[in-house]
RNA sequence: GCGGAGAUGCCGGAGUGGUCAAACGGGACAGGUUUAGGACCUGUUAGCUUAGUGCUUACCUAGGUUCGAAUCCUAGUCUCCGCACCA
């Protein structure tokens, strides 16, 4: 009772969680973050939404999620019709597992996570526009996915192939590469998993490349992600070259010796004449081709190696392969080389098979030199010293020089023999000039449960049939039994359908996308969330979009980035869009860690919460220490005695505001004034938001305890994006009854910045420095120092006299310098100069 | 291997040619206030030196450019991140 008493007594000056539950509620009835296309300029903000766990937010959270509201609220004030919505990312292999662990249905499991995420979100103060929210399972969204595939497939971007899946015979499914641990499943770790080829979905996002790569050079991003972007594409330029290859008679499959011509990628064509073998990748699907009756066997064997070792293992992995049993023809020489099976080689990049050059490649040279395959130099460099160690190479040449060994292109420069043997095989038929991308066609087939079923369905009579479009949403059969794989697979009453062209007896596919197709277009859906005849409506896409700024972590540089980038711009040839770039500005956040410097996660313990530390200091406070540690787009880490430091000035402010006075303005006030308004408008413009605060503090350090209501009201609207509670409570006691979220945003009034105020201020900081300085020096304790100035700055001293008193906790009394009748028992007056006053204390 | 970012005082972190012994916050220390604790206020926080001064050493290391470098260049060390046998 006693101690209840002194907190009430202590905390009465600021209840922050009354005033912060005051103003959530004000905005949520009074819908003032609800937005509309109208004659406004628009600004859309987005987060990158999020992906609802079960575990719910932590503070990390709410740091993300504060440099978005303070960027929505600031464009807002800056009077733009600003669209901030949220969404939820709430489909995927995570739902669907911790679903099955605690033994609940994935809807059940995610919408009641997406309950407690918006609780959460709400309580951070964050100004969405609620009214737009969207969930991914929804049926109501995942149609439009659904429509989408089938628009894709009408334009010849969806086909159907074989690729390799990991997949667990203990699990009887599908793993995602992150459950694959060093080649065993994540739940069994006796089982090894298995490479199984699947027929799957793919997209061909290869279409698109140049493209995608091209418009990099628009956007205003974070250089290192449009350099991650780049190298993710990998554009290169080389030559196909095109080798005959033969295969020995093979019993059964092919009695006659078989002939086929296989075009292979370089980079390096004038290196053709030191071809000494071929590689094929041990995963390509035509490898059996190649592979003649004798080496059958020792082709098996190896190929049984390289699986057991796992699909993705360390660095380091020697360079190995067998022969194939089949000769190439080098169509320049027509020289007969081996073709080998290696683990070196790519499947899916370029043909799936290289050139061996082992004097010029340094990995053809590692292979060459374990199987003792011959090298042949063709490249001499400049300075010949390379090739004379020991009459042997020690490694291959990569660099340039001059063609030898090279028949009629002998002493040609490298870089030239490039284009000439490219021009020369042209003519001949035999290769052509061309370019590779190592980006690749997105695989979207999943085998599980909690995703979006692709629209497809097998006739027995007339193959693969998409679905009608009427027939959308293909929904997701709710009652299903969970435990062997993918339950779609058994669940006959989702199976079993009718074929749309024949009428006759069909199944449907049981697959389901991959859940980067939902959010490679969740940000148009956005624009017109409840439209339920179309994913969007035009004009309102044409009004809101593109994204003026997004936000989010690096993670999904390549990944969603890439996707969403390719999404629009197959949507605007579709005729959806107008725009070539969806994404015009991006700010990447950093990661925020735990006090102990480690990312946060519960298995550490790390874990701090939002709602604990808004309990101890209001979210105001918490969202105002998350932007002043650093720049946000820097990882940080939380310190519980760093936000002590964010409340002490959230309390001052208070106080402060508790006690005003409203009188006159002076010039000294608005000349600071306005040089914040004028820096703190360009830092949280370009998400110097700790910047910023620093120049809001120090703005209010100069607040006198006598000023305008209009030099508090703008200190208050600079704060607001910060700390948007306590400051509506502020402005509302200074008598405003509109809100201040919805107030304008104050103007630099250049005319009032006076660098000649600013200086003055220096030059009392100096004297009372000087002042302290002396006194730590002085053996006695003086109670009072006198000053003497030139006389055209008496002013400027007398007006700090207060705060030079309190500064230096002694007794000021200030003199000019040419007054006769100061008292001056030292002669200190004699050492005053310009900007600098004597000092005498006593 | 390739590509990218970075190294600042006790800590976090600004600063990217002079206005820098270097913003701001935290911590520590000192003083004030207070019945006490807390809270609050003020100051100090590289070293020496001085009634408010001057000097030296300082922004990873070693060189260099410059009248002048935390800031630019060269080499190196370390840290973090992305891609990874892409022919």
């Amino acid at each position: 009772m006693v101690k209840k008493s002194i907190k009430n007594k202590i905390e009465s000056k600021y209840d922050f969680e009354k005033i912060e539950k005051k103003w959530q509620k004000k905005w949520e009835t009074s819908k003032i973050f609800q937005v509309k296309e109208n004659k406004k300029k628009k600004f859309y903000v987005l987060e990158m939404y999020p992906y609802p766990s079960g575990s719910g937010l932590h503070i990390g959270h709410a740091f993300n999620y504060s440099i978005g509201d303070i960027y929505a609220r600031f464009k807002r004030m800056q009077g733009f019709n600003v669209l901030y919505p949220m969404g939820f990312d709430s489909f995927g292999l995570p739902a669907e597992n911790a679903a099955i662990q605690k033994n609940k249905h994935p809807k059940k499991f995610t919408e009641e996570v997406i309950q407690n995420f918006i609780k959460q979100q709400k309580e951070l103060g964050l100004s969405y526009d609620w009214l737009r929210i969207l969930r991914t399972h929804t049926p109501e969204y995942y149609k439009w996915n659904q429509f989408f595939f089938l628009k894709f497939l009408e334009k010849g971007l969806v086909y159907r192939k074989k690729a390799s899946v990991n997949w667990c015979s203990k699990c009887n499914t599908v793993l995602a590469n992150e459950q694959v641990h060093q080649g065993k499943c994540w739940r069994h770790e006796n089982v090894g998993v298995e490479v199984k080829q699947l027929d799957q979905w793919f997209i061909k996002t290869t279409e698109y490349a140049d493209e995608l790569l091209r418009d990099i050079d628009k956007l205003d991003w974070p250089e290192r992600i449009k350099i991650m972007q780049k190298n993710w594409i990998g554009k290169s330029y080389g030559t196909e070259i095109n080798f005959e290859i033969e295969t020995p008679a093979h019993e059964g499959c092919s009695p006659e010796p078989s002939k086929k011509v296989w075009p292979i990628f370089t980079t390096r064509p004038d290196t053709i004449y030191g071809v000494t073998f071929m590689v094929v990748s041990t995963q390509h699907y035509d490898l059996d081709q190649l592979v003649s009756a004798d080496q059958e066997k020792d082709v098996e064997k190896f190929l049984k190696k390289i699986k057991s070792v796992g699909k993705k293992n360390l660095e380091g992995l020697e360079k190995e392969g067998v022969f194939t049993g089949s000769y190439a023809i080098n169509p320049v020489n027509g020289e007969k080389i081996p073709v080998y099976v290696g683990n070196f080689v790519v499947a899916d990049y370029g043909s799936g098979m290289v050139m061996g050059v082992p004097a010029h490649d340094q990995r053809d040279f590692e292979f060459a030199e374990k199987y003792s395959i011959p090298m042949k130099i063709v490249i001499e460099p400049k300075d010949y010293e390379i090739y004379e160690r020991k009459g042997q190479l020690a490694k291959a040449y990569t660099g340039e020089g001059f063609l030898v060994n090279s028949e009629e292109f002998n002493g040609t420069e490298s870089k030239t023999a490039r284009e000439k043997i490219t021009k020369y095989l042209e003519r001949k038929k035999q290769g052509r000039k061309t370019i590779q991308y190592k980006l690749k066609d997105w695989l979207i087939s999943r085998q599980r449960y909690w995703g979006t079923p692709i629209p497809i369905i097998y006739c027995e009579k007339c193959g693969i049939v998409p679905v009608d479009e009427k027939d959308l949403p293909i929904k997701l059969p709710a009652d299903v039994k969970f435990g062997k794989g993918n339950p779609l697979t058994t669940n006959e009453k989702f199976l079993n359908t009718k074929c749309p062209k024949c009428n006759g007896k069909a199944r449907r596919e049981t697959d389901t996308m991959d859940t980067f197709f939902d959010s490679s277009w969740y940000y148009l859906r956005y624009c017109d969330n409840l439209n339920n005849k179309k994913p969007f409506g035009k004009k309102k896409i044409d009004y809101w979009m593109p994204v003026d700024q997004y936000i989010g972590g690096a993670e999904h540089a390549t990944m969603h980035l890439i996707y969403a980038r390719f999404f629009s711009k197959v949507l605007r040839d579709l005729g959806f869009l107008k725009f070539d770039e969806p994404f015009t500005k991006l700010f990447n956040q950093g990661m925020l860690h735990g006090e102990d410097g480690y990312v946060m996660s519960k298995s550490r313990g790390n874990v701090v919460l939002p709602e604990e530390v808004s309990k101890k200091y209001g979210i105001d406070t918490a969202r105002l220490f998350l932007v002043s540690i650093a720049s946000p787009d820097t990882d940080i880490q939380w310190s519980s005695k760093g936000i002590e430091g964010s409340y002490r000035f959230v309390k001052k402010v208070m106080k402060h505001f508790g006690n005003i006075k409203i009188g006159k303005t002076d010039a000294r006030i608005e000349s600071k004034l306005n040089k914040t308004i004028k820096g703190v408008t360009d830092d949280i413009n370009n998400f110097r938001y700790n910047l910023a605060i620093i120049k809001i503090r120090n703005l209010f350090d100069r607040i006198p305890e006598k000023t305008s209501k209009e030099v508090l009201e703008k200190f208050l609207l600079l704060l607001h994006p910060f700390c948007p509670h306590f400051t509506e409570e502020l402005w509302q006691n200074l008598g405003n009854k509109s809100f201040l979220s919805l107030h304008k945003w104050p103007i630099t009034n250049e005319k009032k910045i006076d660098e000649k105020l600013e200086k003055q201020e220096e030059q009392v900081d100096n004297l009372v420095q000087d002042i302290n300085n002396i006194l730590r020096i002085v053996k006695t304790k003086p109670k009072s120092a006198i000053i003497y100035v030139i006389p055209n700055e008496q002013d400027i001293y007398e007006d700090y006299l207060d705060k030079i008193q309190k500064r230096t906790n002694l007794n000021i009394r200030i003199y000019s310098a040419s007054d006769k009748n100061k008292y001056d028992p030292e002669n200190k007056s004699k050492k005053v100069k310009q900007g600098r006053p004597g000092i005498y204390l006593e």
